[in-house]
RNA sequence: GCGCCAGUAGCUCAGCAGGAUAGAGCAACUGCCUUCUAAGCAGUAGGCCAGGGGUUCGAAUCCCUUCUGGCGUGCCA
């Protein structure tokens, strides 16, 4: 797979590097320096395609001024045959180069024999990774949060497969515990309630106060009627736990895939338990002296692998935490199942656990090299409304979920707004968002795929097809609007490693944005039904990759490519 | 107190593996449809990149520090 601009800037690696081989050897410049420095592409477009800074890095060592180096390297760059056609010395010591035809071919070529492949990585690594994600609680409807950490996720791990690796969805559900003991008390009250009367029976003050728990409760009023009543505490609410959760648990995977997201794996905490893991690897801990009894509770010397506290695994009422299962959670990832690296997709909320769940993670006898752990931890979702705050608890039940929001706001436009750059603080305005039909962003990029489909339709109409690469004569390429957006559309298989280095899916909008703004800037400028055939033909070529492109990166974020707007 | 994230145009945010004159969208104003989708394009206006120090040829970007905001710092998850 073609990946243009590294193919660009290698070359010119090796121009500028050949060309001080002969500027040494004719004694023009000094010849024991290391000629190297940054290839990238000028913010102005005015001063070249490429700039090159390797003059400028070795003025120090050759102790000459960069231009005059600069100079001495231009005189012995020779172009020929390569992907550009000029060159010349800029600012403070740029060499500053020019791309020909060739290259611009090159890229068109790349994405017409791609296809929809056009964007992935030169070669797959089979890395095996395993992205953690939304893993929100089964006790109720999962929040705004998880609507951006399921976008995240989800996109970062389709940007990691097209960079190469081999991807592992999974959600991590927590069926077991306090707040599953909880979840149970909160459903028994509403139950009891229904049948005894809403003040017979008081709530739990900590319980879940939301409108689902009533639900739940009047279904298993409709199942059961009056017969839990009379029942025994743990068998009642261990019944109607044993309900709930698998209803929950449906309700979160359909509402997922309203959102288009779907997981490999759905893999219950509860398991962990059942298995007799968590013990098993607490024991491991213990077996080699990384904890301590103290009050009755067993403790982790997590300060011992540089934490800033140690931590419970095992209260003094002998269950263990969900810190010792989360432990035993990644021993399974990593041990059990094998994954090369794995990545847990965390709110904010959880950063100062991911911090000290690291340091835990580093204990020897776990066998894990915990520099494959990674975390991608985003910033909270602030919701308003007109201006004001909308608080988000689950507890207090006032929560919008995210099936809510989709009633509200188009999974299109969620899914786009969502992936922002994980650590900003993400503004979510409820009315602002309902009103963003024509002014989100997302309806810009589709609408010049819409824009293309239809002109290609037309075009068709009048016997005009795409034409293939070899049939296009490329130097009737020649505005700046037509290679500018060329050289966008060469960008993307750059975009996508660099998203996938940084964990930032969020690259992937503003990519696209730019490649619409420079699609319509073109169509905007240049006619193409009408013209003559040459430039028809070329320019055609040219809106139909574009196409492509914009298609391929709505595909990555999970948003549809509509042919009619 | 300590830790993590952030502070860039009126608002929402890009730019953060140091590069040339700091960008976009929204809001405001001015133009562009008898010709391929005006959900578009072109233009005007808008800035002590939170403040202060450093590092170097060069800093919004890296380091230190102060201030402001968010989130942590549970025998909750």
């Amino acid at each position: 797979m073609a990946n243009l601009i590294e193919k660009a800037k290698l070359q010119i690696d090796k121009l500028i590097k050949d060309a001080y081989a002969k500027a040494a050897e004719k004694g023009n410049l000094p010849g024991d320096a290391e000629m190297s420095g940054t290839v990238e592409i000028p913010k102005d477009k005015a001063l070249g395609d490429y700039a090159c800074s390797y003059a400028m890095a070795a003025a120090k060592s050759m102790k000459m001024p960069p231009r005059r180096i600069a100079d001495e390297l231009l005189k012995e760059l020779c172009l020929e045959g390569s992907y550009f056609t000029g060159a010349e010395v800029a600012g403070a010591g740029f060499i500053n180069f020019r791309l020909s035809d060739k290259w611009y071919a090159e890229v068109l070529k790349a994405v017409q024999d791609e296809g929809v492949d056009y964007g992935r990585a030169d070669k797959r690594t089979g890395e095996r990774v395993m992205v953690e994600f939304v893993s929100a609680n089964p006790t109720g409807p999962m929040t705004i949060g998880n609507a951006r950490g399921g976008v995240l996720g989800d996109t970062l791990a389709e940007i990691l497969d097209r960079a190469g690796c081999n991807v592992w969805r999974e959600f991590y559900v927590n069926d077991a515990g306090n707040q599953v003991e909880l979840f149970g008390r909160s459903i028994e009250a509403r139950y009891l309630q229904l049948v005894l009367g809403e003040d017979a029976v008081e709530f739990p003050e900590d319980g879940y106060h939301g409108d689902d728990i009533r639900e739940l409760a009047a279904l298993l009023y409709e199942k059961y009627g009056a017969k839990y009543a009379e029942a025994d505490e743990r068998e009642r609410r261990q019944a109607f736990v044993e309900f709930a959760l698998p209803y929950n648990i449906a309700l979160m995977k359909k509402h997922l895939e309203r959102y288009r997201i779907s997981f490999d794996c759905w893999f219950l905490e509860s398991e962990l338990h059942k298995s007799g893991y968590v013990e098993e690897t607490v024991k491991l801990l213990s077996d080699n002296g990384y904890t301590y009894e103290k009050d009755g509770a067993l403790w982790l010397r997590n300060t011992d692998f540089g934490a800033d506290k140690d931590e419970v695994l095992r209260r003094a009422n002998g269950f263990y935490t969900y810190y010792a299962v989360d432990m035993a959670y990644h021993r399974n990832k990593f041990i059990e199942r094998g994954f090369d690296r794995v990545i847990d997709v965390w709110g904010a909320d959880h950063h100062g656990h991911s911090i000290r769940f690291k340091a835990s993670m580093t204990a020897p006898a776990l066998g894990i090299d915990s520099s494959k752990l990674d975390f991608l931890i985003m910033q909270m979702v602030r919701l308003t409304r007109d201006g004001e705050t909308i608080k988000v608890s689950k507890r207090t039940g006032k929560a919008i979920t995210l099936n809510d929001l989709l009633d509200e706001i188009s999974v299109d436009a969620c899914r786009f707004f969502f992936n922002a750059r994980p650590d900003t603080h993400l503004e979510f305005d409820m009315g602002l968002a309902v009103r963003q039909d024509s002014e989100n962003p997302v309806y810009y990029v589709q609408y010049a795929h819409a824009r293309i489909c239809s002109l290609i339709a037309a075009l068709a109409a009048e016997g005009n097809a795409v034409p293939d690469m070899s049939q296009v004569d490329i130097s009737c390429i020649s505005t700046e609007y037509e290679r500018d957006l060329i050289k966008q559309i060469s960008l993307l298989p750059e975009e996508i490693r660099l998203a996938s280095r940084d964990y930032d899916p969020s690259r992937i909008n503003r990519y696209v944005i730019e490649l619409a703004a420079r699609f319509h800037r073109f169509y905007n400028s240049n006619r193409i039904k009408g013209e003559p055939r040459e430039i028809l033909s070329a320019r055609l070529k040219l809106a139909d990759a574009t196409r492509r492109v914009i298609a391929n990166c709505l595909d990555i974020l999970g948003v549809t490519a509509p042919e009619k707007m």
